[in-house]
DNA sequence: CTCCTAATTAGGTAAATTCCGAAATAGAAA
DNA sequence: TTTCTATTTCGGAATTTACCTAATTAGGAG
């Protein structure tokens, strides 16, 4: 399930977003340790170390094997591996929050299109800009299309091309001058405020 | 600078760790979309929204653009990348935190090595561990080393094998049977508690 | 068995985070 | 210009988190 996956992700980035946790698992990628000396390098109690210990365990970051009095905690380079490999790239963030998507907008996508056609023009100018920003990613950021393909791309969804491709121009999903069409690049990188 | 990035890594983390934010960046890895789309989608007022945005926008996690009236955010997959293939390993976590590991280790490790060769022996229990878990890696988990294999490797490392072999076994950093050498494998998993 | 030591759990305080409603801003539209 | 609307900023309440000290547990050593 989509769902528990999320749930793992999120929980490995609570654990290592705490500084301590941070530094007790890249002081145990250099070499095993025990709770004191933990305590000793990072200048915190031990119960505290104790505890972050705890939490890294759950997550299988870490392991504990006693040895001698001690216990000895081990970094666990598996599990980072799952998180580098199985779920840190886009796609796979995408996918962990279908369900939220789903409400909002493939609804009207549901309503309005068949298959990839597009075969009724919804009154609500909200559903509407949700159809003109489907059409919109059709076109890739910052390159310029001739008016003609612009057409054609427009028409393997819907027979009006007219009607999207000036609606594209005056929602500003895309940008014409003369009969060249594009979408803006990287429009002026972010305010430093 | 290693503390630089152990910063960002942490502020990712920071940022990543939380549901609604981590929401966000999944959803606008489907699609853009404006605060008030998000809003309705998480159930969350505007400015709640605005804000999670800014601290994404902050991290380089988004970016924005000006449509028509709205603010559009967009997922940047560059950020992701650069935390998912550049720090994300057991080895660079390691490297951040080299300051925080020397102090306590590396220390005693200079004081009793020339190289690999141990040229003395320390009085204090504690130092003497460090010295022997050090030893205890040049073997490989769950490998029976018979005990002229064991010598040869101490050998590498100092003349004296027979007392390191010896405290090796003493202080359960190996076992030893008859005369056949080794390291508990995974020693009987997590208790779970 | 008892002693001793490392580690963990309990309980409570201080600090940080998340969220909201109200007010301010910025920019398109008229 | 003024108006309208999406977004952001402000200030404060509620929750969560991190840390400490004190008490308890667990297990090896004598």
């Amino acid at each position: 399930m989509t769902n528990e996956e999320f749930e793992t992700l999120l929980n490995f980035f609570k654990v290592m977003g705490n500084e301590k946790r941070l530094k007790i698992a890249g002081i145990l990628a250099n070499r095993d340790c025990t709770v004191r000396e933990l305590a000793q390098m990072l200048k915190l109690k031990e119960p505290t170390v104790s505890e972050h210990l705890g939490t890294l365990k759950m997550l299988g970051l870490v392991t504990v094997r006693p040895e001698g009095n001690f216990r000895v905690y081990s970094f666990n380079s598996a599990a980072l591996h799952t998180m580098n490999r199985e779920m840190l790239s886009r796609g796979r963030l995408a996918n962990l929050v279908q369900g939220e998507v789903e409400d909002s907008d493939q609804k009207v996508m549901k309503a309005f299109f068949k298959g990839d056609q597009l075969i009724a023009i919804p009154a609500s100018r909200k559903k509407w800009l949700i159809i003109l920003r489907w059409f919109a990613e059709k076109f890739e950021d910052g390159i310029q299309y001739p008016e003609k393909q612009v057409n054609e791309i427009i028409l393997h969804h819907h027979g009006d091309y007219a009607l999207i491709r000036r609606e594209l121009v005056d929602w500003k999903f895309m940008t014409r001058e003369k009969s060249i069409y594009w979408k803006l690049p990287t429009p002026t990188d972010l305010p430093l405020d």
